[in-house]
DNA sequence: GCAAAAGTGTTACGCTTACACCCATGG
DNA sequence: CCATGGGTGTAAGCGTAACACTTTTGC
């Protein structure tokens, strides 16, 4: 949807390409300066912030729907995505809140359209590498911007919710998700790796231990290199890997936290 | 649904009442002769066994449509009911899985009907005392059975999956949830208690460690009077303490499983 | 009296936690 | 040389798991 010509197809003719009375909205993380980020975007026709999210279409299975849709946003593939929740108040959306569809883009919407009418979404949690999100502009979309996850601006519908609940989810699977593994870049250092830990479960964690804890699991390798980071001893910079780490978690790995 | 008019008002009328394109399926879980079992329905017009299920009326919330759901086919009210995923492989229901509704009913239905049309559905979970279930029939229904879920017969459309992940959460949550509290009776022997989590876990469990465990949890009262059953000494009745329960759920209470 | 199941307490082990000193680096 | 942060091992304590004998009851 990158012209007005585009979106007004959509908005007429969307219903027939896409399922009505459901739509996708994704809860994309990242770590970045020792926070837990999201990934919001500002639409050019609401005040408010929002998860990015779509429809799906006719014939695609609900998690290829959730790729693609953060695919078209960001350029990313082979996205760390779980479906955590399903959101359904009658009134997430309220028809007030579909008025900029009438009134900024001067197109008569019948009552029973297919954009106005009751909407399950179906809520996605992303981890993804905060480096390596570009985010793509649509005609919709005026920008994107990382929040911290402890300082979010005033969000769209339920948008709020679907963030807290995401939190939930990341926080209780946090023993079993590969979390780290996503969040963070190829290399990291051990340091890094804490600082993710501690914000995730917002508790500080003994550095000896964390780090007994984690070799522990045999799922790290530690590289020759060091990160050179100021006036103190380096850090070696480590990396996951990835054979050990599947089968650690296929064989019900738990981070023990 | 009780009369084939008020069946055909639905088929042909239901798309204005309810939400089209959405469904809820609830599992709903009882305990009994030791074993966890599975309510489920026998169609007059399909082979296979289903789940039960329902549409969403046009201004319901999720959770008071599935408690809904569940309260015109068992009576029950007040269940403990969890979303737990949506189902959304465009296949799950195929058209010819429909063909019933065309066959048997011989109801003309247009290709766009809001019966055929692709339908997601919401999967609830549901932790019942299995004495107080009465399945009510409507007309759709031929009978209730319970099942073990180790031994389930062929299911409808994708309700084999379902019910996979529906177990596969009740036990993720068995540590955190009142899972005791709801599939037991009011009244009922540490033996007792201890064989749900032996099932549920799917492992033996020592019982002096057991019994300790849960005592220790401070949710138990015991009572004075003993179950009379059979050639040995009488087990205890225990009933958990709701005020206690609650607060021990609230302040994050873990089984420690 | 015997078979079957329930009531009960103690010990050992392992895991988790607490804790301190030395080293490297940049300014 | 000093401030900052990273690398590393050990000891104590707590919680979990292992384990056996006695009691009750129905036949």
């Amino acid at each position: 949807m990158n012209t007005e010509k585009e979106l007004l197809d959509y908005i007429r003719n969307g219903g027939e390409r896409f399922l009505p009375h459901v739509s996708i909205d994704c809860a994309v993380f990242g770590f970045h300066d020792n926070e837990l980020k999201i990934l919001l975007l500002k639409s050019k026709f609401l005040e408010d912030w929002a998860l990015p999210g779509g429809h799906i279409l006719r014939s695609e299975p609900l998690d290829v729907a959730a790729q693609r849709i953060l695919n078209e946003r960001t350029g990313l593939n082979d996205i760390f995505l779980k479906q955590f929740q399903s959101f359904g108040d009658p009134n997430r959306v309220s028809a007030d809140n579909m008025n900029y569809l009438k009134e900024v883009l001067k197109v008569p919407l019948a009552t029973d359209h297919w954009l106005l009418d009751r909407t399950i979404s179906i809520g996605y949690y992303a981890l993804v590498e905060f480096s390596r999100v570009n985010p793509i502009l649509d005609y919709f979309t005026a920008r994107y911007q990382w929040w911290d996850v402890h300082d979010l601006p005033s969000l769209v519908f339920d948008h709020a919710l679907m963030v807290e609940k995401a939190l939930q989810t990341v926080r209780l699977q946090l023993n079993y998700q590969p979390v780290g593994y996503n969040l963070l870049p190829e290399k990291f250092t051990m340091p890094e790796l804490q600082k993710l830990y501690e914000t995730m479960l917002e508790k500080p964690l003994d550095r000896r231990n964390f780090q007994k804890r984690m070799l522990g699991l045999g799922i790290l390798e530690r590289l020759e290199e060091r990160k050179k980071v100021g006036p103190h001893k380096s850090p070696y910079y480590y990396r996951f890997n990835r054979k050990k780490y599947q089968e650690a978690l296929s064989a019900g790995l738990s981070f023990g936290f």
